[in-house]
DNA sequence: TGTACATCAGTGAACGCGCGTTCACTGATGTAC
DNA sequence: TGTACATCAGTGAACGCGCGTTCACTGATGTAC
């Protein structure tokens, strides 16, 4: 096998990208190596570098990516939902602790190990914070249309941190009862305070 | 330096063990390696197996030995805030929320990864997923005491939830305004349930 | 449009390194008499 | 209580292995004429 094509070659660099995002948001960055990528990519690990100067930089790039496609999952959600209902976030809630592919869990637990490793200023932990922050604004900003007045901001905040909790919880200890109450405990936190 | 005595050896067990646990609740199980352990211990890497089977052995027993210290820490916290106050229960948030040594890091958020990645029956799954009950036990003994009937199991649970997911933020993004006040409203919620 | 050649995406073996674990060895400890 | 010897906690070098990364090589792609 010789030389790719420009395009083809373009394609294979963001499906490089795209399974480690996956692998990485399951796994956590220091538990996949360029082997697992490159082999769950169809290819072989020498091709790696490439498209990417560093596991550094993939993990810092794939990080971006995990959080821009959780954003959009949740505004998807959210529109699903139907515009302002009031039950919106209480859907993304469900949404939230819902079984999904692992390679869509949440990226502030699967991530956020790796990032708090790295010092402030690292590329990775750059992406992770900001990657937080966009997330926290979808959910903020469902919280803020969903027609409900009482929804403060405490209120917002404390559900949001409840949520990934039971989720670290969750993902940690496996399928178990007392994890599915917490969590129903918690999405029924966000039901209460939907009716005016 | 030859054989040591058979208290000497009991007490070079403990120190791996103590050394361990806190290297472990820091950086989690897989971070840090036997070498690392025992150089932090004062002795040479091939001595551990005089002590353990194996590193997955130790993992196990850290894990067990961090939650037991958590627990521990937490019950003197309540007693040190005085019988059935009704403060000791955001006494306790606070604690959970202060900077303490990295070795007193919430094991819940230090050894999740580790513990989510072994299948369930893995001596360190069972130690961690026991480990989060009790750690929860004492939380909900100091909730149903803290001398407030208003605080609901529902409440309980959702606001120990938002206390890991704020930490486990905290912890991966490192000092910043935004998590202080994530932080200072989780504990603000503990107290509007102090009044009755 | 064809031809000759430079480019470079991808291959697969190799690199140095750190990992968990093993092992021959040491000498102080514990024991038998 | 002393002496002779077996035990075994701890040492430090070595093991095989997988990691991130490098590199000589390949041959299809892209380019110059």
């Amino acid at each position: 096998m010789g030389r790719s094509s420009k395009s083809q070659a373009e394609q294979n660099r963001a499906r490089i990208l795209d399974v480690a995002t996956g692998l990485f948001r399951q796994h956590g960055v220091a538990a996949v190596s360029i082997a697992d990528v490159m082999k769950a990519a169809g290819m072989t690990q020498g091709g790696f570098y490439t498209h990417f100067e560093s596991k550094d930089a993939l993990a810092a790039e794939a990080c971006t990516t995990a959080f821009v496609r959780a954003v959009g999952a949740w505004k998807e959600k959210v529109r699903e939902a139907g515009d302002g209902g009031s039950g919106a976030l209480r859907d993304l809630v469900a949404y939230y602790f819902a079984p999904k592919s692992p390679g869509r869990n949440c990226p502030m637990i699967g991530l956020g190990h790796d990032a708090g490793a790295q010092t402030p200023g690292h590329p990775l932990h750059v992406a992770y914070s900001e990657g937080v922050r966009r997330l926290f604004d979808a959910f903020s900003e469902v919280a803020e249309a969903n027609g409900n007045p009482s929804m403060s901001r405490e209120q917002t905040m404390i559900i949001f941190a409840a949520m990934i909790g039971s989720n670290l919880l969750a993902r940690a200890i496996g399928p178990d009862p007392w994890m599915e109450e917490m969590q129903n405990l918690v999405l029924g936190s966000v039901s209460k305070t939907d009716s005016p």
